[in-house]
DNA sequence: CTGTTAGCGCGTTCAC
DNA sequence: GTGAACGCGCTAACAG
C-alpha cells in the first residue's frame, strides 16, 4: 500500500468562466463552443475556446450543467448484490448501454433488504436521474412496498423513468423475464428425459422470481400429472450457500425418491452440486440437477449444468432502452428463456 | 414487457423554496432543518419543515448541493469488466463502504481498452467525484499512460483523490495486491506437493497483474532450481475463454511433461479446466491446475480449484478508505494473499 | 436562532 | 454571430 498524492497546490478546477477569460470571449460563447447544441459560433473563436479549455484542463462540471439544464445524465441502478453473477451481468449490460447513450450509471445494492431498497430509492432520487432501474428482487408480501411505490410514483411524476427487471410492478415499465414459462419448459424437458422424482430448491417464500419459477416448474410437471412432494420443496436463501444448505437438507431427508433437483437459480444449483458431492454422491449420476439463468460458470462446473438461459446482459441493456424509449431492433419481442440441457441432467434410461 | 408510466401531470420536483413557503419559513431555515450541519433550529420550525417536505415529496437536489457546496458525494469506480467476478467483488466492496460513508458510486467499464479508460476518466472527472478508484488492469507499455497520468494529476490538483487497486501507479495511493509474493508462495507449495513439470497461462504481455503473478511464480520455482519452458508459457486473453483457448494450445502441444498448469487468475483456470476435460483428460488427475484470486466458484468446480486467495471485497472497501483517509483497523497491514490448496492440485506421490 | 443576500458553475433567453 | 443578464436549486456568510 502506497500513500502519495500531489496536493502541492490545490487550485480549484477551471470553470467555464476561466476558459472564457483565457480565450478572450464571453461566457456564452465559451459555453456554446464546448457544449452548445445548435452550433453557431465563429470557427476562430471556437478554436480559441477549445485551446483555452485544453490548456486549463477544463472539465465541464456535470452537476452545474444538471442544475442549469434541469436534467441530469445519470441512470441509477439498484441490484440486490453486485457480486452475484446474475446482477453483475445485468449491470454490465446497463453500463454498456448507458455508455452508448452518453449516460453515467450510479449503482447501489439493496443486499436483499427492502427497507434498504426504499432508503436507496429515496436517496438516489436526489440525483434526479433520468432513469431508475430496479433489478433487485421483488417480494409479494413486502411491507415497504407501498412506500416504495409512492416514492417511485413521485419520481415519475417529476419526469423520471422507472424500469423494473423481472417482476412486472404495476404501473411501471419492465423487462419481463419469462420465469414461469422457462421453468415450465424445463420441467417438460426433464420429464421428457425420463425424470419422475422431483425436488426443488427455491428462495424464501414470497420472493417473486423464486415463486414464478417454482410455479412454472410445477405447472410443467402437472402437464404430465406429476408433482413435487411438499417435503421436497426446500426454501433456503436465494444464494450459493442457500443452495448448498438446502441440498444438504434434502440429502439428510433421504434422496431415495428424488432423481432430479430443480434449483431456482444457477448459483443455488452450483452450491447444491457441491453439497451433493460433499455427501459422497455424484451430481448427474446419483441425482440430477438443473438451475436457471445460465450464468457463465454453468458451463464450467462438473457436470455442466442444465439450466434455462436468460440473456442477462441483453436484459440490462434492454431495460435502459425501454426506460429511455430508445427501442432497438427486436426489443418488442419478449425476452426468450431457453432451456439448455447439459450433462447434469442426462437422459434417463427407464 | 409492459409499458406504462404515470405521466399525467409532470410537475417539477419540489424545491427547497417550495418547502420553505409551505412551512412558512425562510429558505435558510428550511435548508438548515433538512441538511444543515450544526443544528440550531427551533424544534417547532424544524417539524414544520419536515412535515412540509414530506407532504411535497421533497428530495434534495444533489447536483445543486454539490454546486453550492463545491464538493460532491460521489465516488467514481473504474473496472475492466463488471461481469468478471474479480471486479464484481471489488465493486461490491466499494459500494458497501461508500454506502457506509453516505457516498454514491458511479461505475464505468473500460472493457480492457486503455483508450476507453482515458476517455472515461476524462468524462468522469466532470462529476467532480470525491474519489476515483481505478481497478482496471494496468499495462506496462500503455501508450495512453501519460495522458492518463496527466488527467489524474489534474484531478488531484483540484482536490480529488485517486486510489489504484493492484498495480501501484507512481504518485498515487494504491491498495497493493501481493501478486508476486502470492504466486511465489503458490509455486513453492506446488513444488512441495511434488510437482516438477510446470506450464503457465497468463495474460497478454505487458499486463501488469499477469506479469507480476507469472514473475512471482517463476521466482518460486527458481528457489528450487525449476523453471517453465518458454513454449509452456501461453499468453491468451485474461478471461475465461482465454484460459480455455490457452489450455487447448497446451494440450495440442502435448502435455507429456506438464503435470501442473498455473493460470494467472481463477476465471482462466476455470476455462482451462473445461478445456482439459474437453480434451478427454481429468483435471487434478491427468494434469493439475491452480489459479489466483479465489473467486467464489473456485470452490464449486470439480475438483475444487487450488488458488491464491485475495480478499477482494475487502480490497474494494479498503481502496475507498485509503482514498478517503478513513483508515480502519488493520488497514495499515498489507493485503494478505493466501495460498489455498484444494483438490485440483493433489499431493503427488513421487 | 432566523431571514436576506450573495454566490456556486453553468445554460439560455434577450438585446445588440 | 456575440455578450450581458437572469435563473437553476441550494449553501453559506452576513446582519438582525
Amino acid at each position: 500500500m502506497t500513500v502519495g498524492g500531489t496536493n502541492g497546490e490545490r487550485r480549484a478546477p477551471a470553470t467555464l468562466h476561466d476558459v472564457a477569460r483565457e480565450a478572450g470571449v464571453s461566457l456564452a460563447t465559451a459555453s456554446r463552443s464546448l457544449n452548445g447544441s445548435t452550433r453557431k459560433v465563429n470557427e476562430e473563436y471556437r478554436q480559441r475556446v477549445l485551446a483555452a479549455a485544453a490548456k486549463l484542463d477544463y472539465s465541464p462540471n456535470l452537476s452545474a450543467q444538471a442544475v442549469a439544464r434541469g436534467t441530469s445524465t445519470t441512470v441509477a441502478l439498484l441490484v440486490a448484490d453486485i457480486a452475484d453473477p446474475y446482477f453483475a451481468q445485468i449491470a454490465a449490460g446497463v453500463v454498456r448501454e448507458a455508455d452508448h447513450e452518453g449516460l453515467i450509471v450510479t449503482m447501489a445494492a439493496t443486499e436483499r433488504d427492502s427497507e434498504r431498497e426504499l432508503e436507496l430509492v429515496r436517496s438516489l432520487r436526489g440525483q434526479r436521474p433520468r432513469v431508475m432501474i430496479l433489478a433487485a428482487s421483488r417480494r409479494a408480501d413486502d411491507p415497504a412496498a407501498t412506500a416504495l411505490a409512492e416514492e417511485l410514483r413521485a419520481f415519475e411524476a417529476n419526469g423520471g423513468r422507472v424500469a423494473f427487471i423481472g417482476a412486472t410492478e404495476a404501473p411501471h415499465r419492465s423487462v419481463a423475464l419469462d420465469n414461469a414459462a422457462g421453468a415450465e419448459a424445463l420441467a417438460r424437458a426433464l420429464v421428457q428425459a425420463g425424470y419422475r422424482g422431483f425436488a426443488a430448491l427455491t428462495g424464501a417464500e414470497g420472493l417473486r422470481t423464486a415463486e414464478d419459477r417454482l410455479g412454472g416448474f410445477l405447472a410443467g410437471l402437472a402437464a404430465s400429472d406429476l408433482t413435487i412432494a411438499p417435503e421436497h420443496i426446500v426454501r433456503p436463501a436465494f444464494t450459493r450457500d442457500g443452495g448448498y444448505d438446502g441440498m444438504r437438507t434434502l440429502v439428510e431427508l433421504g434422496i431415495g425418491e428424488i432423481d432430479v433437483v430443480f434449483a431456482a437459480n444457477d448459483v443455488m444449483a452450483v452450491g447444491a452440486m457441491s453439497a451433493i458431492r460433499d455427501a459422497g454422491l455424484v451430481p448427474g449420476r446419483d441425482v440430477a440437477i438443473a438451475g436457471f439463468d445460465d450464468i457463465p460458470t454453468a458451463r464450467d462446473v462438473t457436470p455442466p449444468l442444465s439450466t434455462v438461459r436468460l440473456p442477462l446482459e441483453e436484459v440490462g441493456r434492454r431495460a435502459l432502452r425501454l426506460a429511455l424509449d430508445t427501442i432497438g431492433p427486436g426489443d418488442d419481442l419478449p425476452v426468450r428463456a431457453e432451456v439448455v440441457l447439459r450433462a447434469s441432467t442426462p437422459t434417463r434410461a427407464r
